[in-house]
DNA sequence: ACAATTTTGTCCTAGTTTTGTCCAGACAAA
DNA sequence: TTTGTCTGGACAAAACTAGGACAAAATTGT
């Protein structure tokens, strides 16, 4: 079902136009160009009529190395690094950035060398351990540790969604205690809301309002949403849990939202849903697409499907949907 | 004796142009020029066109100058000192006066004046329009750029008290809608949560208990107090909201807490507080104490006393009350 | 307490390097 | 035709360097 590869490697087949790339990394064309020019900082492959073409690996280490001058580095200095040379730079200066103090016995992957081979298994054991004996600091530090270990959408499906199925189950048969999930939900409350913020914005995104309709208290599904599609150039706006359906078309009109994402996980039962949605439904342009997703989606599919709402299974295929209506818009857009 | 450069494990090369390591010492890049020039602070290395190339050494440097001087130290005295000297004087100095919390944030020399009441003023009135606009990036903006003014205990105290008062008052007057609310308050959630993190633990923090009690949903108050409490070297066990006091109790004991604060918001009149604040008192240690604060604890002062908590009036009144705690159970452990 | 002195952060000028933007003319795509 | 991309180069803005001036704290001396 969910093929990890399309998730954690990059695609380097080449296809991409250089305004969709200027577009995508906030850089200009002329800039793109420039950097070509003087550092080969990229070298697309080119048509047969010599336009230059980009692969989402060169996007991605346009991407970065704007991050990284914003950071204060040369543009010399970080031409001629690899994509994962890259990203070990860019991870270390923000973790300095402005707040972080130096640590000395804090993991440091930067330098010890390439990554192994991570079992997600073995570090949900010890987080559960770490939760299990209210031990915050670990907890914390295994989840900056395993988010270093691969990319941010295939640690949010591998580690973080089952992490927080197993510490629901867990607490619903007893092996956890109420204090225990609370303490791991508010941390986990912290820790994803902050991964958004690993990117930077260029001002040029398309907007998706996220948030869970009336009822639906459990929020952490609709921020994992906001961190997975920040990474894909979207831009966030996050409402929370319990939005009523007025209040989302409201925020979608006010902020030019080009999709709705709504994430619904329990009570599954509740007959609010099938109102909200309905109502949700009818109240919005009909240009602005819905996403709905979580756990209680099973229960509701007749009612998702008559209302021509989108439900992609899992967090691979969101992605794919939304890249592909910003792709499609953004033609639409230059057309 | 035997702590050499060979033992510190920081890198002596030289690649991090002026600017990043600006960014990473909050220094400016005049005042780490001026430091080389007078007192040769450091000696970095230079590119073949005279750009200086500092080392990790030359950052760490910098960056223990920069607190031995927020410590009051003259730089005159520490420019010559050797790293290991300088870690020396900068624990020694930071043990000494770990109760003055003095601004430990950013770097600010000290004739610049604590910001002025018009100051906060005009930042909030800049959030409100922020968060009417629905523009969530100059949100976070004016959020970061509020924090670098102040200490983190008074811009809690000075903007994000009275803000989160007026998004609650906004709201209720109509001139927020709700979408506004939930996007203000989603976003503070992630923010003030953060701010904990901006602290570096030992191990040795004596841990304090934060949650709210059953039926009190608004978190944000608790989790001020959480980011409070760990500037002045307490480990926050947080919770999130809505806790019972069983699993308050449990969690206390699991943990070792010395103590346990509670927020009160809304409503106020919840008959659920008196029952659970007196199941609370009665089974936990009578050793541990228990602080209530938020805007609904004025509803409960009569049964507050009575049950013997600890209700001081301010943030700052919070604060005295730990540190005087903290500095009492440590002259226990130790006499 | 007051004045003199020292310390220290910021700013200025002027020259150099680095980096972002723009232009012109040719060609390609829609 | 109109719009976009290509190459190569010109130009301008930004950032860095050195040296020094200046004024606000902090310290010292009376």
């Amino acid at each position: 079902m969910a093929t990890l590869e399309t998730i954690s490697s990059i695609d380097t087949s080449a296809r991409h136009p250089i305004r969709l790339v200027a577009n995508r990394t906030g850089l200009t064309v002329d800039l793109i160009r420039a950097w070509e020019k003087r550092y080969h900082v990229v070298d697309p492959a080119r048509s047969d009529t010599m336009r230059r073409l980009y692969s989402d690996y060169d996007i991605e280490r346009l991407r970065l190395i704007r991050i990284a001058k914003q950071n204060g580095r040369r543009l010399v200095d970080v031409a001629p690094l690899t994509l994962e040379e890259l990203r070990d730079v860019v991870s270390e200066d923000s973790r300095y950035d402005s707040t972080t103090d130096n640590q000395a016995e804090v993991y440091r992957p930067s330098w010890t060398g390439p990554l192994e081979a991570t079992d997600a298994r073995d570090d949900i054991d010890a987080m559960l351990f770490a939760i299990q004996t209210m031990d915050q600091h670990r907890f914390d530090q295994l989840l900056q540790e395993g988010l270093v270990k691969q990319s941010l959408p295939s640690y949010l499906e591998t580690v973080i969604g089952p992490l927080l199925r197993e510490i629901g189950e867990s607490t619903r048969l007893g092996k956890l205690r109420i204090a225990h999930e609370h303490m791991a939900t508010a941390h986990l409350r912290t820790f994803i809301g902050a991964l958004r913020f690993r990117e930077t914005y260029t001002g040029g995104e398309p907007k998706i309002v996220i948030t869970t309709p009336t009822g639906q208290l459990h929020e952490l599904g609709a921020l994992m949403i906001a961190a997975l599609v920040s990474v894909d150039g979207w831009l966030p706006v996050y409402l929370g849990p319990n939005t009523p359906a007025d209040e989302i078309v409201a925020c979608a009109i006010q902020s030019g939202a080009r999709a709705v994402s709504l994430s619904l996980t329990y009570p599954a039962d509740d007959p609010r849903i099938a109102t909200e949605l309905t109502r949700l439904r009818s109240q919005l342009d009909g240009k602005i697409p819905v996403f709905v997703g979580g756990a209680a989606t099973a229960h509701h599919q007749e009612l998702i499907s008559r209302l021509g709402l989108e439900y992609p299974p899992t967090l691979n295929g969101l992605r794919h949907s939304l890249n592909a209506l910003r792709d499609r818009q953004f033609k639409e857009q230059t057309a």
